[in-house]
Parts: C-alpha cells; sequence; structure tokens
DNA sequence: GAGCACTGC
C-alpha cells in the first residue's frame, strides 16, 4: 500500500478547522509512529524524510486539490521550497505535459534551489528540472515539469501567454517579502484564477502576512454553494503551517533606549565576546559608513586592549564589498577565534552566514523612497518591522539555540514596531510596472486589484513620463511601434527608449554598450587610500563629452586588451563587472534582431550619441546656475538644486548644460552619469515636454 | 572633493 496519500483519494486523517474569518485553518495530525525505517532508502532520499515539511505532505496535498489558493506558512528551513514541487510532481501535478512552478524574488535563489532539487531527483539539472532568470533558460520544453524561476521572469512570460496555460500549479514562494514583482504577480494570478479553475497556487508566506494573503484571495462567498455541487477547488484560501528547523533565539531586549546604535553595537559585541560560550557574532547596521565605522572601533579597541580581543576577527558586509573581501565572510573561523561579521540588510534575506549564535540588532535599516511629486528616490535610515527583527533574530538560530541582542526596549517592540514594512509598491517609481502592466492589456491601472495599492500621485506621474517619451498616447495606451517594443526590452524604460531612438541616429552599437554600462552597478573598483592614482586612471579614458562617452572609451580598451583582468587591475577597472557588461550587450544584440533593428555603429560621431541618450533622458536635463560659486545646477523641469557626483568626470568642469542618468540623495542631490548637451537638442527631442512643461510644470 | 539598503526584468 502507498504510504502517501493522493490526490481523488480519501482525504487523510487531521483536523480541519473552520478559522473566523472564512479561512480553512489545516492542522495535521502528529506524524504515526509507524514511519518508514529509512531501510534502503539513499541518503539523500533519508534526509528529504528528515525535513519538517515531509510531515504535512498528504495535507498539502489534499489542500492543493481542494482549494484553488493554498498559503504556506513556514519558517526557514522548513524545506517547502525544495520539497513541495517534488511532492507535486509524485502526485501528478506534471503529467500531460504540464508544468509545476515555483518563483523566487533572487536569481542566486532560483539557481541554487533548482541545482539542488535535481540533484534530490537524481536527474540533470535543466531537464526533469529547470530554472529561468532574465538572459539564462536552463528548461527543455516539452521534458521540463519543475520550473525555477524569478517572479519577474513569470511575469514576462504573461506576455506571450496571458493565462500561463502550461502551469497546473504556480508557487510563490518568499511572498511576504514584497518585491515588486511578486505584488504584481499576486494580482495577476488572481485575475488568471477567475479564467482558469484548474490552475492551483500555492503562495509561501511568513506568519504575519498570511491572513492579508488569504483575504487577497478569498473570493467571495456566492460562488461558494455552486462550488459544492461540482467539483471545482474551493475558492477560499486554505493555510497551513509548517514549522521550521531553526534552533530556539533567546531575545535580549535593552532597558533604555540607546542613543548611539553604533557605539551600542560595539558594546554589545565586546560583552558578548567577554562574557558568552564560542560562536560567532552578526551585527546588522544600516550602511557602509556605519559599518567602516563599527569595524575601525572594534579593531581599534583590539589592538588597546591586548591579546582577548585580538581573538575578535572583525568582517564588513555589503554589496558593494569588491568580491574578495565578501568570500573571507565565508571562510570558516580559525580555532581560537571568534568572527564577527557587520552587515548590511543583505545578511538579512540574500546571503546565509553559517555559525552564527549571536546577532546583534540595532533596530534600523536603510530603505529607498520614491517621491513622486519631485520625482527624486531619497534612500533613508527608518526603523525596521517586527517581521524584519524575526528574520533577524532568525540569524542566530541555524545550527545551534543563539541569542539575539536587540538594541531596543521590548515595549518599543510590542508597542511602536510596526508588525510589516511598507511594501515596494508603495515606496518605488512605477514606470516599469504600469509599462508592463499595459502591455498585458490592463489598462485600468488605478482599478487593478492590487495586493497594496500604489499611491495615485505616483501613478500619474509614471503615466506622464510614459506620455511624454511616446511611450503610451493621449488615450494612456500603449504607442505602436514605440510602446510595445519598449515593453519587450527587459531594462529600465528610458533606457529601452533611448535604445530604440539609436536607431535614428544611427549609433544603436555605441548606445546598447551604454546601456549595457548603466546596467551593471559600477565598472569602477574604489580601493581606499589610493585615490590620486585612481583619479589619474580615469582621467585616461576621460571624454569631453561626459560620463557616458567615457564609457565607450573603456569598453574599447577592454576589447583592445583582449579582455584582460590584468588591464582591468592596472586601470582600476572591475573586471567581474566588465565581463557582465559583454554579456549583457550579447543579449542586447539579440534582442535588437528580434525586434528587426539593425546595430550600426556611428564610429566617432559623438554628437548622434548624445543626442539618442536625450531621447531617453530629456527629463533629466539641467542648466548650470548662472552666478553659482559652487557648481549648482537646477533641474529644468522641476527647478530642484542638484550638483555633479565627485566620481563623475564632469566634476568641476561644469557644463552650461546637462543630462543626467540618476540622483543619489545624501546631503544633497548628486547626478552621477552625466553628459553634456546643447540645449536646442532637448526642444528638437521633445518640443511637447519643453514648449508646455516651461518654466514649471503643472502635473495633469 | 563625495560615497550608493537590496533586488529584479
Amino acid at each position: 500500500m502507498s504510504q502517501f496519500w493522493r490526490p481523488g483519494s480519501e482525504r487523510p486523517r487531521t483536523r480541519l478547522i473552520d478559522d473566523d474569518e472564512g479561512g480553512v485553518l489545516f492542522v495535521p495530525a502528529p506524524p504515526s509512529s509507524s514511519s518508514s525505517s529509512g531501510f534502503g532508502h539513499s541518503s539523500l532520499e533519508r534526509q528529504r524524510k528528515r525535513l519538517p515539511v515531509y510531515k504535512h505532505r498528504d495535507a498539502v496535498l489534499y489542500l492543493v486539490e481542494h482549494h484553488s489558493t493554498t498559503i504556506v506558512v513556514g519558517e526557514t528551513g522548513s524545506g517547502k521550497t525544495t520539497q513541495i514541487p517534488q511532492y507535486l510532481k509524485e502526485a501528478g501535478w506534471a503529467e500531460g505535459g504540464r508544468v509545476i512552478a515555483c518563483t523566487q524574488p533572487r536569481r542566486l535563489a532560483v539557481q541554487s534551489v533548482a541545482a539542488r532539487v535535481a540533484e534530490e531527483m537524481g536527474v540533470k539539472l535543466g531537464e526533469e528540472v529547470g530554472y529561468t532568470i532574465r538572459f539564462e533558460d536552463v528548461t527543455n520544453p516539452g521534458v521540463t515539469m519543475i520550473k525555477f524561476l524569478t517572479d519577474g521572469v513569470l511575469v514576462r512570460e504573461m506576455m506571450d501567454d496571458p493565462l500561463l496555460t502550461k502551469y497546473s500549479i504556480i508557487m510563490v514562494d518568499e511572498a511576504h517579502e514584497r518585491s515588486l514583482s511578486t505584488d504584481m504577480l499576486l494580482g495577476l494570478l488572481k485575475k488568471i484564477q477567475r479564467r482558469r479553475p484548474d490552475l492551483r497556487i500555492i503562495i509561501s508566506s511568513a506568519t504575519i502576512e498570511a491572513k492579508s494573503m488569504s483575504n487577497f484571495f478569498n473570493i467571495r462567498r456566492k460562488s461558494l454553494a455552486q462550488d459544492a455541487e461540482d467539483c471545482a477547488p474551493n475558492k477560499q484560501p486554505a493555510i497551513l503551517s509548517v514549522e521550521g528547523k531553526g534552533y530556539a533565539v533567546e531575545i535580549h531586549y535593552v532597558e533604555e533606549p540607546v542613543s548611539d546604535y553604533l557605539q551600542a553595537a560595539v558594546d554589545t559585541v565586546l560583552l558578548i565576546h567577554e562574557k558568552e560560550p564560542p560562536g560567532d557574532i552578526l551585527v546588522f547596521l544600516t550602511g557602509q559608513d556605519d559599518i567602516d565605522a563599527a569595524v575601525k572601533l572594534l579593531t581599534g579597541h583590539g589592538q588597546q586592549y591586548g591579546s582577548h580581543y585580538s581573538d575578535l576577527l572583525v568582517l564588513p558586509l555589503y554589496s558593494g564589498l569588491p568580491r574578495g573581501e565578501q568570500d573571507l565572510i565565508f571562510t570558516p573561523t580559525p580555532k581560537g577565534k571568534r568572527k564577527v561579521v557587520i552587515s548590511t540588510n543583505i545578511a538579512e534575506t540574500s546571503l546565509t552566514l553559517e555559525g552564527v549564535a549571536y546577532v546583534v540588532d540595532s533596530g534600523f535599516s536603510k530603505q529607498r523612497f520614491y517621491n513622486p511629486i519631485s520625482d527624486i528616490e531619497n534612500l533613508v535610515v527608518v526603523p525596521i518591522s517586527k517581521a524584519s527583527a524575526r528574520q533577524r533574530a532568525g540569524r542566530a538560530g541555524r545550527v545551534q539555540p543563539g541569542k539575539c541582542y536587540r538594541l531596543y526596549t521590548e515595549e518599543y517592540y510590542l508597542k511602536e514596531m510596526s508588525p510589516e514594512g511598507i511594501p515596494e509598491m508603495q515606496r518605488s517609481n512605477l514606470v516599469s510596472c504600469i509599462i508592463q502592466l499595459k502591455a498585458l492589456g490592463i489598462d485600468n491601472i488605478l482599478g487593478f486589484d492590487w495586493i497594496a495599492s500604489p499611491a495615485p500621485e505616483a501613478m500619474i506621474r509614471a503615466l506622464e513620463i510614459l506620455y511624454s517619451l511616446g511611450i503610451i498616447d493621449e488615450d494612456a495606451k500603449l504607442t505602436s511601434p514605440t510602446g510595445f517594443q519598449v515593453a519587450e526590452i527587459p531594462l529600465d524604460p528610458m533606457i529601452s527608449k533611448m535604445i530604440l531612438s539609436a536607431n535614428d541616429f544611427g549609433c544603436t552599437e555605441e548606445i546598447i554598450t551604454i546601456a549595457a554600462v548603466l546596467s551593471v552597478q559600477s565598472i569602477w573598483v574604489s580601493i581606499r587610500g589610493v585615490k590620486k592614482e585612481f583619479d589619474e586612471a580615469k582621467l585616461r579614458f576621460a571624454a569631453a563629452e561626459g560620463d557616458h562617452v567615457t564609457f565607450l572609451n573603456i569598453y574599447r580598451g577592454f576589447l583592445q586588451s583582449g579582455k584582460s583582468s590584468q588591464w582591468c587591475y592596472k586601470n582600476f577597472i572591475n573586471y567581474h563587472a566588465m565581463k557582465k557588461v559583454v554579456d549583457i550587450k550579447e543579449q542586447l544584440h539579440n534582442l535588437m534582431r528580434r525586434l528587426g533593428i539593425a546595430v550600426k555603429s556611428c564610429d566617432r560621431d559623438m554628437q548622434a550619441v548624445r543626442k539618442a541618450i536625450i531621447a531617453g533622458f530629456f527629463a533629466h536635463a539641467c542648466h548650470l546656475e548662472e552666478y553659482s560659486q559652487n557648481g549648482m545646477y537646477k533641474t529644468i523641469r522641476s527647478s530642484q538644486e542638484v550638483y555633479i557626483h565627485p566620481s563623475s568626470v564632469l566634476f568641476r568642469v561644469n557644463p552650461k548644460w546637462v543630462v543626467y542618468h540618476s540622483l543619489v540623495s545624501t546631503d544633497k542631490h548628486y547626478m552621477r552619469n552625466v553628459i553634456a548637451i546643447d540645449p536646442s537638442w532637448l526642444t528638437e527631442a521633445a518640443p511637447h515636454f519643453y514648449q508646455l512643461r516651461q518654466p514649471n510644470p503643472i502635473p495633469y
């Protein structure tokens, strides 16, 4: 007799509890004592059975069979991501050419989970188990049964197949993170569900969010009676809770609020080191500045107080860190030493450190907020949510029971800390979002079924920008061909518009190089202490026109060197970033071919290149204030005070008119990646924008 | 003469 429950058979012996808000809470029975001894199973299979989710295998299959939507609340380490897709496949959900999809917010997670599942199933990655991320499709259509992909890719797949017909089940993992594309995906899936009653959705979410997810997917009761008659699935979402594999973490709070969390963090680290048994320490601070300062204080302390503190191995961790330094984090702690990793939010979700027994949580993180009125994004330090605080604490209990030291009071945690963070959708520029929805035929953006509605001001601003770029028309419909082509290019719409316009100026070759460089974080290596040499290296490539043309010089130099890492090292250029640039450029070449656009070079005609840039970025034009002694510019559109970033080749050159790629906002608004222009090109490129909107625009 | 939480298509 099969030890597993199969769809269609009698439901497993467990208790179903109707919860107060109409959702169905499913409480599985305790595991039976007569479970398999493990005899005859490979070690991989034994490992699979030890995962907490294994006990809930029957429950998962039962709920998925009977409910359109199932919400799985699971802590980290429950095994839900790797196991549930396999259970579904074993139960037949991938039969008849159907595919089981599982989405992740991050590319790295997609790749590693897919590899793990392929290994467990004993198949080659890219066959029965595959994955898709941007620019990388490792699937075999017709063969692949379980497919992992980023949620952004799945949204994009809807452009070719609006009802996602090839999937029988879509599992949205890490939905509690509420990324832009997760929110978009959830709204779209709810829409698809109405047209495809056969589709099953599994949402994996943290506890706090489960209720709001359930409410979102709960379709009104009037359809329930009808459901009982035929055998359509129950429209009410089911919630299943799966315990994690983490160890207990003891939480400590400060008794009085701290005035300086940086100092408090340093003091706490020293206290732990003095009083607590071995085990690494993970400290959460907000950004590079804080982290470098804390590292300095702790290493300084070590020298000052002698041997005891020299046992501390203090390491910074943030995404901007050079590759080699980041790798240090993962090397095992030497015997007799205690590793202290001082990190940004990157260690909260993206990276997992083994061996951490103590977490110090400052209670703050940096978040990006978009101001639709000024069209400027700001990075600000804000208090974290309870969900984040719990996630941070959980990092201490991965391999042994741990302790978490919160640098805020318990009262603050209980009474003031908000339960969840603000979803990205409500603090972002919506240009990309709206263009994708339009491409899917959703024109009533205000009426879209958002899980959390963005601000109307942000929607209006995005529509205004898209209209000025010629991507949508007066009726807010995508223009043809520009609008549809921009929707197809997986880049920022202003970059996409720049690429399409390059065709008119005969410089597509140059512009896709620039687009590729702008798509990577930074092509420079920043090394402290060698500023002079660094600046000299930069001058070797500097172009009078500005940063974008400088990128072309660097790219040419890189190719001439034979893509040499030595050459990069000598010139303070990030080799990995340059490899990525070459890769993205290759992809853009393919995309141009698909769109039927010939890739032509304008040779040395940099005026053509600058005009193409303006076609996408005319809204970012600025004028040098005439009597300004300190290089103050004002944006043409809204008279915002801005300055050229000191990293730009045009810093202190201060041309009268410039166009920037992006702003970084700290104490001032700094323009990064700037190019000098002739103002007549602006009215040439966007007469509608500048004639109607000078001097001060009034948003409609 | 300053500095960028983290993702993603």
